[in-house]
DNA sequence: TTGTAAGCGTTATCAA
DNA sequence: TTGATAACGCTTACAA
């Protein structure tokens, strides 16, 4: 069980360890009959070259970080996928980091990519940590690009979805057929949230569709916070006879809440921004702004190779790629 | 821009660098006076120790890699996140790996992480490369443990769910309604899916309920299959009047399957093996069984830590923890 | 209480 | 075409 390292196999091919490490890496000139020896004896040996030690000697981790709200939440978990898709074709692998969304884990998970010394960071932060993450991506010389979430004032690419026009058109839809519009949103300090509010208010307004302070209800993006924000709703003199919903989850919380109340699920008309699975089996008077992770993640893959191979030529400004969304009526 | 290192601490603070790294791991002693001149120093010149470089002189990477086959999939990704919980108490990382189900990418996964060392594996298998799995597990000399899946004669500890058990519950329950029983299987070396066929079939077999070849759908645990499977069994002169799913991704298939038919969703009563999102909301004639990812990420990080820690006193024999699954009745 | 210096497993430079 | 050997940034005996 003893690990078995460049030099055992040197030894045991009789040659140098930098032979070895030539053939190991395609470099330099290597005779065909040494290269057999030393490829004969790695699979006898079974040997695996130490990834650490390499890592500290180039001075290249081939890691990148990847700060996410919730890896639970299948969303960021498309977008990952297929992020991660086009960085193992560049031979980098992801440190994926779970902050569920708090303030201090994130730093924590911050610091913690810092110290592995990856070479770029994803992120989809929680938009409460701005002068701390400026200072890194200042700090740090390694790129960043963030996803999904702006970070206002942060000098990084961007890949993200078109939250504002897209929540406005649906916002439109309804108002077409409703004057007592509610608003589930989410917290002011993140971009998604923010912009599809902006949107929708938009919408309502240029349609004359008046929107008092009791339609709006200040959610945290979470399941129960929709339950919560449709139950009041309900209680209002005038409930909304329909509602525009910033994410999925407040969606959900907003069907438990009607059934919880003892109304039928389609007694009123529901927009949502982020698809709900059962969306196409019982979708009634429900339309969805369709998300498109995989593009997200794809777009950050590319903005992230391709600072990281213009790395030496100085910074240059940064990119912002948007991907636009769908909305799909029932 | 120039990355600063422990020396550089050492220069500015007028100290050796054993010094700084004793402040840094709180090791030996260290004056007062000279710590905080030390911390102060880090905290002005920025430093962040090289975590790498750290590594490879302590020959431990602190990083676990944990192997998946669908990162997308929220029943591992709930697993995951109560073990990478637990697994940060104990200072470890996790490094995550999607196989897409694919045996050549889970080899390859496997490789990569015994090049970076990391100390332990977690694994949910596609249970379609157990002789090299056997092979690095007996010579990798780091615990392996497996989660959800079984690998027949792998070594190392287990932490999944009663799945035989519960599959002939819920099954039998459906016996007791039923007498043409259809079931959407799943491939076979996969264990939880054949686990789950055997409990059902012999439920259902010990009911007196016959169930011929063409009642067994051999999926592949997708959507898609579960589509195929509703719709075949929909061709059958006398279609099944009910139907246990092995996973929720077939069950939802077999949804969209019953749409697509142009059936009403509850034309036939069904029992699933995991979750759906909307069976609270919609769930009728639709029986749950209710799985525990958290208690398996749990388990897993326990058996993990606990085989760290007596890494030195040699082996043991494996252990294997299962926890119980609950059949919710609608 | 502190410093010196040897290594951890590689890669890369320089000679041979 | 190959081999010595000096790093990479840190930790840790061992001395002082």
């Amino acid at each position: 069980m003893k690990k078995i390292t460049i030099k055992d196999v040197a030894q045991e091919a009789g040659v140098s360890t930098a032979t070895i490490s030539r053939v190991l890496n395609n470099t330099g000139y290597v005779s065909e009959g040494a290269r057999r020896t030393i490829l004969e004896t790695i699979e006898r040996l079974n040997y695996r070259p130490n990834a650490i030690a390499r890592s500290l000697k180039q001075d290249r981790s081939r890691m990148v970080g990847i700060v996410l709200p919730d890896m639970t939440n299948p969303y960021f978990m498309k977008l990952s996928r297929s992020l991660q898709k086009r960085l193992r074709q560049s031979g980098l692998h992801g440190m994926f980091m779970d902050t569920y969304g708090d303030p201090d884990m994130e730093l924590e998970a911050l610091n913690g990519l810092m110290m592995m010394r990856v070479e770029a960071v994803v992120l989809a932060g929680t938009g409460r940590n701005v002068p701390a993450i400026r200072k890194m991506v200042r700090g740090s010389g390694i790129p960043f690009v963030l996803v999904d979430r702006k970070l206002p004032g942060v000098a990084a690419d961007l890949a993200a979805e078109e939250n504002e026009a897209a929540a406005h058109e649906a916002a439109a839809e309804l108002a077409q057929r409703h004057e007592a519009i509610g608003i589930l949103a989410g917290p002011d300090w993140i971009s998604t949230a923010r912009e599809r509010l902006d949107g929708a208010a938009a919408a309502l307004r240029e349609a004359g569709v008046a929107l008092p302070a009791s339609y709006v209800f200040a959610g945290d993006l979470t399941r129960e916070s929709g339950r919560e924000g449709i139950l009041t709703f309900l209680q209002l003199p005038k409930p909304p006879t329909a509602v525009f919903s910033v994410n999925n989850e407040m969606t959900f919380g907003l069907y438990l809440g009607l059934r919880e109340a003892g109304k039928a699920l389609d007694s009123i008309e529901v927009a949502s921004f982020g698809d709900l699975e059962f969306s196409g089996l019982f979708g009634h008077r429900l339309s969805i702004v369709e998300q498109c992770p995989d593009e997200v993640g794809q777009a950050a893959a590319e903005l992230l190779i391709r600072r990281l191979a213009h790395a030496e030529k100085g910074e240059g400004t940064e990119s912002r790629t948007f991907v636009p969304t769908l909305v799909r009526k029932w």
